[in-house]
RNA sequence: GGGGGUGUAGCUCAGUUGGUUAGAGCGAUCGCCUGUCACGCGAUAGGUCGAGGGUUCGAGUCCCUUCACUCCCGCCA
C-alpha cells in the first residue's frame, strides 16, 4: 500500500463508510468552531471534508496549520447526517472522522489566496504561477488543454498521419516574423533561430516522402503580445499532406474541428460545413479577414450613391470624386435608439482614428426621409437606391464612413463589431466557423509601395500562369486559406508551390533574385528540384482552439507558464544577464544602452 | 515606437470640492464557539498611498516627470 494515500480527494461515497482510510493534499479551507474542525482537503480530483474535535490530541496543532499546506489524514469514513450532506462536491455524502494527521509540505504566508474566485493583477499571478495553477478555473483549462492535444493526437494518428519532430535550432529566414536567435558557439559570429513555424521542414517531409505529417509544434515569433498572441512562443497543430488539393486538406481539417469542437464544448456549431469566403468578399462585407460570423451586420459599399446629383453630402462627394470610397452598416429597427446612441458611435469612431460615422435613420412620416444631422442631403430617390442595395427598410439606420479603401476596411471592421455589441446581436454560445480563401499572392507595400509576398511564398499560385499573368501580380490568387472562428484566426495553410521554376518567378516578383533564393531557402529549392510531390498543408492554433473551448478572452488563461506582455517570465526571472564567461565564449559583447 | 486604463495593508477594493490620526472585506495573530461547507462573534498587528519633483498653510486627492502591469494600434509571411 502507498504510504501517502488509500485513496484520492475525489474517490470516496457511501460505500466506503466505516473504511479506515488515508488521504493527502493540500489544505483547502478550514471551518474552526472551536472544538470542532472542518477541513476540506483538496487534491488535483477534488475536495474531501475531513472533520476532527477537541477529544483528538492532534486537535490543536491541526487548528493552528496554514491553508494549502500538504498534509496526510488518517481516518474513518462516515456518513452524513441529510442536513449535512452537500450536494457542491461529489464526495459530499460522507466525510473522514480524523484519528491522525501528518504534515508533509509546509505552507509560508500566502501572497494570494488559492481558495477564491477572485480576479487577482496578473503580475503576482504569474510569478506565483503555482498556486495560480492550483486555483479551479485554470486548473481545469490546464486539463482541458491536456485531453484536447491528445484527442488530436489520438485523430490525427488515426487518419494515417505520422508525428515527426523538427529542429528547434534552424536558420533565420528573410520572409515573416522577427526571429529569436541563438549564438553558435562552434561557429562564432553566426546564429541560429528558433523557427517561426516547421513550414520549410514539414514540406521537406513531404520530399522525403512520408505522406502525411503533423506534430503538435512549438512555434516562436520575437514580436509584441495581444490578448490572443502569447509573446514568444505558442504551439500549433501542424500538418501536411502529399498528393492533395484544397479539398482534401478541407475535408481532414473541418472534421477534426467540428469533432474537437463538439466533443469538448457544450456551445452550438453555427456551420458544420464551414461556409467558404473569397478574401476579397471578406474584406468588403466584413472589413477583415477574420469575420465574427456570430455579428449579423453586413458592410456594403455605397459610393456611387454620391455621384448622383440628388445627393447634396458634399463633404462625401468631394472625396469620392477624388477617389474614397463611401462603405456603410446597416442595423435593423434602430429608429426608436436615442440620439446619445447614435453620437456615441460617432464619437468613438473619431476616437480611433478615423473622421467619425455618418448617420441617418429612414423615416416615412407621409413620405420617405432621412432622420439624423445629413437626412437632408439625401433626396426621397437616393434613399430608396441605398435601401434597396442595403436590404434596409423604414425604421432602420444607416452608419457610414468614407476614406481610402484600407483605412474604411479598418474602421468599418471594427465599428461593425462595435456597433453588433451595442446593440446586443452576438449570440455568446456558437461557434461561428468558416474558410476564407482566394489570398492574393502578393500586396503592395504600402511604405515601400512594392510588391511583397501577402502570405506565404511558398504558396501555389492558382491557375495556369502565363507571361501575361504576371504582368499584374496584384491579381494572382493563390491556393491559399485560413479558418477563423468567431473573429479568431485559427489557422492559416496552403496548397504549396512544389515547382523550383514557378518559384523563382514568383520570388523575383517580390525583388528577391535568383542567388538570394537559393541561399536564404537553399534546402527548400534544392529538394523541390530532386522530385517533389504536390503537397498541401495547415496550422492550427493549439492555444486558440483551446482558448475558444475553454471560453476564455486571454490566451495566458489557457497557458501554463506563459510570459507577461513584456515577454517576461517574472517566476523563472526570463531573460536574465549571463556571465562575461558565457558571453566571451560565444563571441559576443553587450553594447551599454544609452 | 504610439494611444487608453490601472497602481492605496499580504490579497480584493473604498477614500467627497485638497482639510484632523487613510478605511472595509478576505488573509495573518490571539481569544470565544461541537455541524460547518464563503461558518459565526470579539480583539490585535499590518501602509514610503508605485517612485521622484512641484503647487499649497496643508496633497492619497491638483500639476510635471518617471516606473510597473494591462488593453489596443504598429508588428505578427
Amino acid at each position: 500500500m502507498n504510504k501517502y494515500r488509500t485513496h484520492n480527494c475525489k474517490e470516496l461515497r457511501k460505500e466506503d463508510i466505516n473504511k479506515e482510510i488515508s488521504i493527502s493534499g493540500w489544505i483547502n479551507k478550514k471551518r474552526d468552531h472551536g472544538n470542532l474542525l472542518f477541513i476540506d482537503l483538496r487534491d488535483n480530483y477534488g475536495i474531501t471534508q475531513c472533520i476532527i474535535d477537541k477529544e483528538n490530541k492532534n486537535f490543536l496543532e491541526l487548528e493552528k496549520t496554514q491553508l494549502e499546506t500538504v498534509i496526510k489524514i488518517q481516518g474513518k469514513v462516515v456518513s452524513r447526517s441529510i442536513e449535512t450532506v452537500n450536494k457542491e462536491i461529489e464526495t459530499g455524502e460522507i466525510e473522514v472522522v480524523i484519528n491522525k494527521f501528518q504534515i508533509l509540505g509546509t505552507c509560508k504566508e500566502l501572497p494570494m489566496p488559492v481558495f477564491s474566485d477572485q480576479e487577482y493583477a496578473e503580475e503576482i499571478r504569474l510569478k506565483y504561477r503555482f498556486l495560480d495553477l492550483r486555483r479551479k478555473k485554470i486548473h481545469e483549462n490546464i486539463i482541458l488543454r491536456s485531453k484536447v492535444i491528445s484527442y488530436i493526437r489520438n485523430e490525427m494518428t488515426k487518419l494515417d498521419f505520422l508525428e515527426f519532430q523538427t529542429p528547434i535550432l534552424t536558420s533565420s529566414s528573410p520572409e515573416g516574423a522577427r526571429d529569436f536567435l541563438v549564438p553558435s558557439r562552434l561557429n562564432p559570429g553566426k546564429f541560429y533561430a528558433l523557427p517561426q513555424a516547421p513550414q520549410q521542414f514539414k514540406q521537406l517531409i513531404m520530399v522525403s516522402g512520408f505522406d502525411k505529417y503533423f506534430q503538435i509544434a512549438p512555434c516562436f515569433r520575437d514580436e509584441d503580445a495581444r490578448a490572443d498572441r502569447s509573446p514568444g512562443e505558442f504551439y500549433q497543430l501542424d500538418l501536411e499532406m502529399s498528393f492533395v488539393e484544397q479539398e482534401d486538406v478541407f475535408n481532414v481539417v473541418e472534421k477534426l474541428m467540428v469533432n474537437t469542437f463538439k466533443k469538448f464544448s457544450s456551445k452550438r456549431l453555427l456551420y458544420d460545413k464551414f461556409p467558404r469566403i473569397p478574401y476579397s468578399q471578406a474584406m468588403l462585407k466584413y472589413g477583415t479577414d477574420k469575420p465574427d460570423l456570430r455579428n449579423p451586420l453586413i458592410i456594403q459599399d455605397i459610393s456611387e450613391i454620391f455621384i448622383r446629383d440628388d445627393v447634396k453630402f458634399e463633404i462625401f462627394k468631394k472625396l469620392v470624386k477624388s477617389g474614397s470610397k463611401v462603405r456603410c452598416i446597416s442595423t435593423k429597427n434602430t429608429k426608436d435608439k436615442p440620439r446619445s446612441f447614435f453620437d456615441g458611435i460617432d464619437k468613438w469612431a473619431k476616437e480611433q482614428g478615423a473622421s467619425g460615422l455618418a448617420y441617418f435613420t429612414f423615416e416615412n412620416d407621409k413620405d420617405l426621409s432621412a432622420k439624423g444631422p445629413i437626412g437632408k442631403f439625401f433626396s426621397k430617390e437616393s434613399l430608396l437606391e441605398i435601401m434597396k442595395k442595403t436590404n434596409s427598410k423604414v425604421g432602420d439606420s444607416i452608419f457610414m464612413a468614407c476614406g481610402k479603401q484600407s483605412d474604411l476596411e479598418k474602421i468599418t471592421a471594427l465599428a461593425r463589431d462595435k456597433i453588433a455589441n451595442e446593440l446586443d446581436l452576438i449570440e455568446e454560445n456558437i461557434f461561428a466557423f468558416c474558410w476564407i480563401v482566394d489570398y492574393p499572392m502578393f500586396e503592395r507595400d504600402e511604405m515601400t509601395n512594392k510588391v511583397k509576398f501577402s502570405h506565404n511564398p511558398f504558396s501555389m499560385p492558382q491557375g495556369d500562369l502565363g507571361e501575361k499573368d504576371f504582368e499584374n501580380p496584384l491579381d494572382i490568387l493563390a491556393y491559399q486559406y485560413d479558418i477563423v472562428c468567431n473573429g479568431i484566426e485559427l489557422s492559416s495553410g496552403a496548397i504549396r508551390n512544389h515547382k523550383p521554376e514557378l518559384m523563382y518567378k514568383l520570388f523575383s516578383i517580390a525583388g528577391y533574385d535568383k542567388t538570394q533564393v537559393d541561399e536564404k531557402f537553399s534546402g527548400m529549392i534544392n529538394a523541390l528540384s530532386y522530385g517533389a510531390p504536390p503537397h498541401g498543408g495547415i496550422a492550427p492554433g493549439i492555444d486558440r482552439i483551446i482558448m475558444l473551448l475553454a471560453n476564455e478572452k486571454n490566451i495566458r488563461e489557457v497557458t501554463m507558464f506563459p510570459m507577461n506582455q513584456n515577454a517576461q517570465d517574472l517566476m523563472m526571472n526570463a531573460p536574465s544577464s549571463v556571465s562575461d564567461e558565457q558571453l566571451k565564449e560565444l563571441n559576443l559583447s553587450i553594447k551599454p544602452k544609452k
